[in-house]
DNA sequence: CCACCTCATGTTAGTGACTAACATCTAGTC
DNA sequence: GACTAGATGTTAGTCACTAACATGAGGTGG
């Protein structure tokens, strides 16, 4: 069963511009290159992605995570249960994605204004784990902020590790960011 | 002594923007119609400001934090000695920013794309920090983390420091903020 | 008071991201 | 082999932003 005629045109899309940005640069790539590229028509382009910068950032995971954060016990710390719900997070999307979204952040990690794209786009998903913790009656104030916190980290993390490619998983990466924040904060690792 | 002509033309020019951004929305308000109002040309706009968003994100005190963050004793936890910085930083930024602030800030936090945008900006001061906290010392990667989530969490405060015009000072909402990352969570405030 | 020099500004023309409206074509269905 | 819905094409336009060159106003030195 052959994928749908418009996922196949996604796809096809995606690897354009993924190439593209890659060779020539992504400010000096035009959407009518993607789109010619990809065989299809500039309008196209903007069908499957509403933004250029939207190829590189894309969230459909959003809704697992809230699932998750609204699963840790509700007596544990905001952001240590935001932590524990995005490592088992990252055990189910990793397999998935590591490849392409390694090619992705890549690329944003190299322009000052997709890296803020990047993490400009997590805001619907910090949104959705806020609603997850007030809901188990966390403060909405403090929930927006562990959470805002949170992604940035990440997000922070994450381009570092699509920089160096001196390897490391993705999980290892985001576990060691958020744990800065859970407040083990020591060069190495020892424990008191 | 008057101001020069480019600090005169840029006042005109941003108060001529915060007008028409207030009264017919961001989006609604071309560059065009804000150089008419102030009356200069479109072009002499975008010499003052690069971008239209820019008229809504300044960031001058980046050198002034990264001072402070290196001055905190180098013994403490990273998200601590940003806390105390960025509390001493607004005992002075306070005063000056306050009111031009809270407008650009209102207007910013009501289209998610200029959220976005000011929580990119953050990223030369991001920068900054975890400059200063690398030189005394502290694990680089550690450092970026810990500023980024510094970064995110007070900018989300702030903007919900704009939106709800229910008043609390600026000090307080940042300082309120930044104790949820340094691991002080408690909805109200009683002191072990 | 005039020539002069420097910058802020204006003008024009162009690129590129994105949108709206309407025409067309293709994939599966009956 | 028509039939219909959704994917695509075409065209024309708006708006942010840039490059090139022309003009204008301000203060300075003579």
């Amino acid at each position: 069963m052959a994928p749908s005629r418009t996922l196949r045109t996604r796809a096809r899309l995606l690897e354009a511009a993924l190439d593209l940005f890659e060779r020539q640069g992504y400010e000096a790539t035009t959407t009518q290159q993607v789109a010619a590229a990809a065989g299809v028509s500039q309008m196209t382009f903007f069908r499957h992605f509403p933004t250029k910068e939207s190829v590189l950032v894309s969230d459909p995971y959003d809704p697992m995570l809230a699932e998750l954060v609204a699963a840790q016990p509700a007596d544990r710390p905001l952001i240590r249960r935001i932590h524990d719900a995005f490592v088992q997070a990252l055990a189910v999307i990793e397999p998935v994605e590591s490849a392409s979204a390694r090619r992705r952040v890549a690329i944003a990690a190299q322009l000052p204004a997709l890296r803020g794209a990047l993490l400009a786009a997590t805001q619907e998903s910090e949104a959705a784990v806020t609603h997850a913790l007030v809901a188990t009656g966390a403060d909405p104030r403090q929930a927006r902020v562990a959470a805002s916190a949170a992604f940035a980290a990440t997000g922070t993390a994450l381009m570092a590790w699509a920089a160096d490619s001196s390897g490391g998983s993705l999980s290892d990466v985001v576990t060691q960011a958020l744990s800065v924040l859970v407040g083990e904060e020591r060069p190495s690792g020892e424990r008191p």
